[in-house]
DNA sequence: GCTATATTCAAGTAATCACTTGATTACTGG
DNA sequence: CCAGTAATCAAGTGATTACTTGAATATAGC
């Protein structure tokens, strides 16, 4: 009985540890970081991470085999997304935790993005009650794809690439808050930075979609 | 500017997957797990654990690594405790996520410890309101240290080994509920086995004290 | 100061992991 | 059926990890 019970234990937290070796690699959070955006198909996700496809593909298949991820084939490309929303509840669970443990983070943070006023200007729950309430004119700036897989409601898609050519379709007079996909998302930083250099009165949400989300907020689908 | 981007986001991504190398290990996880239930020292982990001291530290000290962890020396001995309850609920995140995507868990369970009724027999939540409104006798079959460090509001202490022997100070009429660590921990299955071969009528509880907890219920401390 | 004990350190080995490269599979569109 | 492309597979290499063993440190009690 206290035998069986070691091999028990064992091949329990063996099953533990398969999600915590799923984490455990720095490209695989980026993934499901981007996953939590919306389904990709892998060439996509290499793209975007600057990964090969062949290792893409190997740490999609190591999520998939934690079931993390979903895969499904159409034609040619397969389709990867998170096998459910407890998925990126996890995710960010994590990223709390390393947040509030992790004293580096806030470090690199401010190292990168911590120029005055882009991160600790604003409130973040006040700003988030503007964005609700709908004073503010709302920029989605990630790619048109990931605004028409969830976006907040009431925001416009204004992809980063499009903005400074499209800067004539905003209001002047009023304040501007850009989001993209979450606190590590450097997107929406670029476009207040270019807003300010531009006359705008604008700041950044950290929130993603995601994060938007888990406060209980609904999401609007389809594209602009 | 997009160059930059990528060294901040492998910074930051190489800081959260130290949590994930921090749950990668079964072992780890394991050491997670006891001191969920409260402090111990090096040599405690050890034995129970059935792991080399040398081993056990080097985890721990992996744990700590991550923040996960803090030790404190006191004389020869040094404590281990968890960095904050936030590293309870996050190592429970873990396990209900594994419980829901690993099929596996439950088969390899179900298996060990699924003998009609010790498992299923009973609703989870009934029992619980049971154990609350203390309509029935609660048994914290840990070792008495673990009582010591906080258990259920009422239980009494009555570690596994000395249930045999102290059979005759449990009332004869009353339905018994024993709990142990959580559902992966081994003592209160052999607790109600016991039981219910000497003719009482016994449940187990699946909760552990960080479960109750979690679940927003109060914890005693003190010895028995 | 000496001894015993808890813990950590250092070094070594086997196993696992991450990434690359080149080949292979599977499907689409002509 | 053929060419082109997305994805996967297979094999190889360097880096990292897990565990063991034996030595080193540090503290308590004598």
């Amino acid at each position: 009985m206290v035998r069986s019970g070691r091999v028990f234990k064992d091949a329990v937290y063996e099953q533990l540890a398969r999600i915590g070796k799923a984490m455990a690699s720095p490209r695989r959070l980026e993934l499901l970081d981007l996953l939590a955006q919306g389904p990709r198909t892998v060439e996509a996700l290499a793209r975007e991470t600057g990964m090969g496809v062949a290792n893409t593909s190997q740490h999609l298949q190591e999520l998939r085999a934690a079931r993390l991820l979903t895969a499904d084939k159409r034609g040619v490309y397969v389709t990867y997304r998170l096998a459910g929303d407890d998925v990126a509840a996890f995710y960010r669970t994590l990223r709390s935790l390393a947040e509030s443990r992790l004293a580096e983070i806030e470090q690199v943070t401010r190292e990168f993005l911590g120029e005055r006023g882009v991160l600790e200007a604003v409130d973040r729950d006040d700003l988030v009650q503007r964005v609700r309430r709908g004073s503010v004119t709302v920029l989605d700036v990630r790619p048109a794809e990931e605004y028409a897989a969830g976006h907040i409601p009431g925001a416009r898609s204004m992809p980063l690439r499009q903005l400074e050519r499209r800067l004539g379709e905003l209001p002047r007079g009023r304040a501007i808050v850009a989001y993209c996909r979450g606190p590590y998302c450097v997107l929406a930083v670029e476009a207040v930075r270019l807003l300010r250099r531009r006359g705008f009165r604008a700041d950044r949400l950290e929130d993603g979609v995601p994060d938007w989300r888990a406060r209980g907020y609904g999401v609007a689908v389809g594209a602009a």
